[in-house]
DNA sequence: TAGTTCTGGAACTAGTTGGTTCTATAAAGC
DNA sequence: GCTTTATAGAACCAACTAGTTCCAGAACTA
């Protein structure tokens, strides 16, 4: 089983601008490390090191060719997250004073 | 204008679990940081830095009702996250051969 | 007025993060 | 075989984080 990651890691991993930027970029297609590096004002190896941060997260997944390591988007992670906010997309998908009653709801309770 | 939440802070605060247990708690009702600090085995000053934390990102705002000051969630920043998501969510809402299509497509271009 | 309750400020600590540089290794190209 | 290219490991640094303890102030309670 492919060691479970913790939305404590996802979120961390997508903390960072230069990582969603990465993660952006991979929509379009796999990518060297040095073409993910290309675009931004910083050294190959903090790249390389960003990457590596996403790949502990699950949000990547390389695979070698030649020299070359391949990164790869990865889903799941980002369908954990889609699904921990199911719990509070209902509070802006209902109407807007039903969820002022549910926020509501214990303030007024006679304890 | 309420000053603008960017992405980083909002993954970073979501990023541990003591806050993500206060924002589903939040779910509940307002509540004063000792009613939220009452579950954790931490210091009230830990859970009252960590509310500080999520105020700062936009997902708690606080109104002092004596000398209680009650935390209440706000969804904003969380839709902004669920909107974010839009561009991977069709990924893997589509047929999965079509993703791998979208995966693959620049892998295999002539340059 | 004095005491209690609720919270935030200040100062400190240990651990983590995001970046650097320099070095090592592995594969390709000549 | 030597050189170049692509990447990761190691060591380092400054800044930030999550926690603590101690103190101060604001507002209820008696």
């Amino acid at each position: 089983m492919a060691t479970q990651i913790s939305l404590d890691d996802t979120f961390a991993a997508l903390a960072d601008p230069t990582r969603r930027a990465i993660l952006a970029r991979l929509l379009d297609g796999e990518a060297s490390v040095a073409e993910l590096a290309q675009p931004f004002a910083l050294t190959v190896r903090a790249i390389s090191k960003h990457v590596g941060v996403l790949e502990q997260a699950g949000l990547v997944t390389r695979s070698r060719s030649a020299q070359k390591h391949l990164s790869r988007i990865e889903l799941k992670p980002l369908r954990d997250i889609d699904r921990w906010l199911d719990g509070y997309r209902k509070l802006w998908e209902g109407r807007f004073d039903r969820m002022e009653d549910l926020l509501r709801r214990d303030a007024d309770k006679p304890e």
